[in-house]
DNA sequence: TCCTTTCATCGATGGACATCGATGTAGAGC
DNA sequence: GCTCTACATCGATGTCCATCGATGAAAGGA
């Protein structure tokens, strides 16, 4: 959905330069992303499994399933996952540059 | 006002551990506070200028003043900025700390 | 073909949030 | 004392969001 720009330093090092508005807004919509209990617990489920499928995740989390959707697909629009059809079901994946990307951000 | 302790590893080691219902709402909540563009231009302005005062944040954002004050209280709730009063006026500091931690639990 | 399973989408609802004007508070100066 | 300035807080408002049940779409099996 959003391309993968590499982003500007935000803080913690000696150079560190103000951030257009477009990449302020970038960067809030990608820890936006971050801003719920249930998406931390997704990705960080995402970066212990390497993959899994929707029903697995609808039985870990005490929520049902069309909220488990929706934020998969905020994830999803955020660029920090990418989903994957193989018949009836859908492989969810973490995308590791995403997160690096966002801790860069975070400084050097 | 949130104690900083450390955050455990959230994602793209090899040794990633499930979070605790606490760690997920802890590093959602640190989140949150920098899922919105003024925040993350308040902390940006505060990396390149290690310490300003409000007044000067107000008259860089275009946002009215007490805005910029619940802003400034998001983020010190999160434990990210911190304020020291010299008279009339309020100094803002980020704190490197909190941002390492976040950067931390971005991974390793 | 029909049924079941998996997942996405829709519509509604309750709660959280960003923003503002108005007001309160506290220091500095007259 | 009074006034001005710098911030914080309060109350209201409009918007966004997390959650759910209901429904839709697509694949697999009987």
């Amino acid at each position: 959905m959003k391309t993968l720009t590499v982003l500007p330093t935000l803080c913690c090092g000696p150079d560190v330069a103000l951030l257009s508005e477009s990449s302020r807004k970038d960067l809030a919509g990608r820890f936006k992303a971050l801003a719920d209990p249930t998406r931390v617990a997704i990705v960080n489920r995402l970066a212990a499994t390497d993959e899994c499928c929707v029903c697995d995740l609808t039985g870990a989390f005490d929520l049902s399933q069309p909220t488990i959707s929706h934020h998969l697909k905020l994830l999803r629009e955020a660029g920090l996952v990418e989903a994957s059809r193989r018949g009836t079901w859908a492989y969810y994946r973490l995308i590791p540059e995403a997160v690096a990307e966002l801790r860069t951000a975070l400084g050097a």
